[in-house]
RNA sequence: GUCCCCUUCGUCUAGAGGCCUAGGACUCCAGGUUUUCAUCCUGGCAACAGGGGUUCGACUCCCCUAGGGGACGCCA
């Protein structure tokens, strides 16, 4: 039988670079056997889900040149491949589940369930369902039901022994079934959780391999109980370590730029960012470093994965995409810096902005160069204001660098929101507010418009220059605390 | 708190019981090439987490400890 993986991203924000990570290791598995790569969306988050991301995911995946057999674009044997399209599947399963005693209605609230939660953690107490409406009837179901309550499907769980499953890379493991927990199947809204779709999905699009992150093995268990309750086999597991943040916590955008879009407009060529990622728990025979993404594929091998989760680590990127850069002859070179840097599409944005401050072309590169490149670097005096303290200039940068980590959608109408309400909390007008951050963002009081300028360099660069200006006016620690704490 | 995974230079890694005086790469340092800088070349610093076993022999196998990470959502 031919091998089959895939990658399901979640359209949920930007494309990460774990997503590129997986991908590429998924695809170098399938093809390496002459296999086929799957891409499936997993959108079953009605909330957070976007076309917008997906199409992004897509793009991404695209630039760096990672070909999927089947995919919501292309269509396939085993489509739909987008989760959203697939629920009636999903219930279908979710019904036969419960018909054959494997499932059960729910009618608890998600407050109730917090309150439980809480309790439990409290006692020291493994945290799960407690079975409240594990033994409803029936009668007692559908009464709630006509009643118009609220339900989810959640699945039983064997309430002694342990649940043993292979990983190709760790071999045998087992987890007390103590520990999992009667997970929701289906939401009240009607779509599945990961966990059903998830199963559903492999086996349905026969998926034989599945390569994913180190922080799905504890969930395993309930995928292995729903495989062995449809009497399905169970696909080949293979958890490949995290991608790290220096201080080796999982990787996040809160500490480094994660999108694959960053990579991308910084100026890294894809085949520099493979090569990286393929250096991520992976080395060749012969110990080369620089290759090329189809030696990779040639390569490939479980028993060269590696199990220590490596810290991303952007010096070493940057050394093997500058080798990379001056591995291209020259057309190529000229090609590619023309194809990044002088790209029609992505310059579009700025044309508005320039034209009318323009008087002759030459004006123009003094205006753009923060936007094209980097920005220059900052020192502390950068910062000095005629009417804001320094204390003030620091809390204007540190409310502005929270808010944009935890804002979803990276819009110039959401950043304009976010710090007139910073502003506001400040007593300070949104002139002055705004001061330090054309500071930050393009390293000059005078510049093109704020929103603009963060809106064209995206969310990661912008997160970057924020902490970046933060580091260079070194906020102790003491003051950051106190900065934490403010509302 | 409960459970699970992981552990070789600062970082990425090689190493399948004797090839190990532990190798390569990034970073850093020193020298050389270069009108400057960068590239490039040469050299250097730097690690088997600790403790017990098993074995003639342990970086490699087993156990314990420690450290790190992850999971515990009607997110994925």
């Amino acid at each position: 039988m031919s091998i089959r993986t895939r990658i399901a991203p979640s359209p949920t924000g930007d494309p990460h670079v774990g997503t590129a990570y997986m991908a590429l290791f998924n695809w170098a598995f399938a093809k390496s056997q002459g296999g086929e790569f799957v891409l499936r969306i997993e959108d079953t988050d009605q909330a957070r889900s976007s076309e917008a991301s997906e199409a992004r995911i897509l793009a991404a995946l695209s630039w760096l040149d990672l070909p999927w057999d089947e995919g919501p674009d292309i269509g396939g044997p085993h489509g739909p491949y987008r989760q959203s399209e697939r629920t009636a599947i999903y219930r279908q399963h979710a019904q036969q589940l419960i018909d054959q005693g494997h499932a059960f209605r729910c009618f608890c609230t998600p407050e109730r369930l917090a309150t439980m939660r809480a309790e439990q953690r409290a006692a020291g107490a493994p945290v799960g369902y407690d079975g409240r409406c594990l033994n409803l009837s029936a009668a007692e179901v559908s009464a709630k039901q006509t009643a118009g309550e609220p339900s989810v499907v959640r699945m039983r769980v064997p309430d002694s022994g342990e649940c043993r499953f292979r990983d190709e890379l760790r071999g045998e493991l087992a987890i007390p079934c103590s520990q999992i927990d009667m997970q929701v199947l289906l939401k009240a809204d009607g779509f599945p959780t990961y966990h059903l779709a998830v199963v559903v999905d492999d086996h349905l699009m026969g998926i034989t391999h599945i390569l994913r992150g180190e922080e799905w093995i504890n969930s395993t268990p309930k995928h292995k109980l729903l495989f062995d309750c449809f009497g399905w086999p169970m696909p080949a597991l293979v958890h490949l370590p995290l991608l790290r943040n220096p201080d080796r916590s999982k990787l996040s955008k809160r500490r480094n730029p994660t999108s694959i879009d960053y990579f991308r407009d910084v100026g890294y060529l894809p085949e520099a960012l493979t090569n990286y990622l393929a250096l991520m728990g992976f080395s060749m025979p012969d110990e080369r470093e620089i290759f090329p993404k189809a030696e990779f594929l040639q390569a490939f091998s479980l028993d060269r994965v590696s199990l220590g989760g490596p810290i991303f680590d952007f010096e070493k990127l940057n050394w093997l995409n500058g080798q990379h850069i001056r591995g291209l002859d020259a057309d190529a070179f000229m090609d590619r810096l023309g194809d990044w840097a002088l790209n029609r599409q992505r310059l579009a944005p700025l044309a508005p902005l320039i034209q009318t401050r323009t008087e002759r072309f030459a004006d123009i590169a003094a205006q753009v160069d923060y936007l094209i490149g980097d920005r220059r670097p900052l020192s502390e005096h950068d910062f000095t204001h005629r009417k804001l303290s320094r204390e003030q200039v620091v809390e204007a940068l540190f409310r502005t660098a929270r808010a944009c980590d935890a804002l979803a959608q990276w819009r110039q109408e959401e950043l304009l929101a976010l710090c007139k309400v910073n502003a506001e909390r400040m007593g300070l007008s949104l002139r002055d507010f705004l001061a330090p951050l054309f500071i930050a963002i393009s390293g000059r009081a005078v510049a093109l418009p704020l929103f603009d300028s963060m809106a064209f360099l995206g969310a990661d660069v912008s997160r970057v220059r924020l902490r970046e200006a933060l580091d260079a006016l070194g906020v102790s620690n003491k003051q950051r605390k106190r900065l934490e704490k403010l509302a």
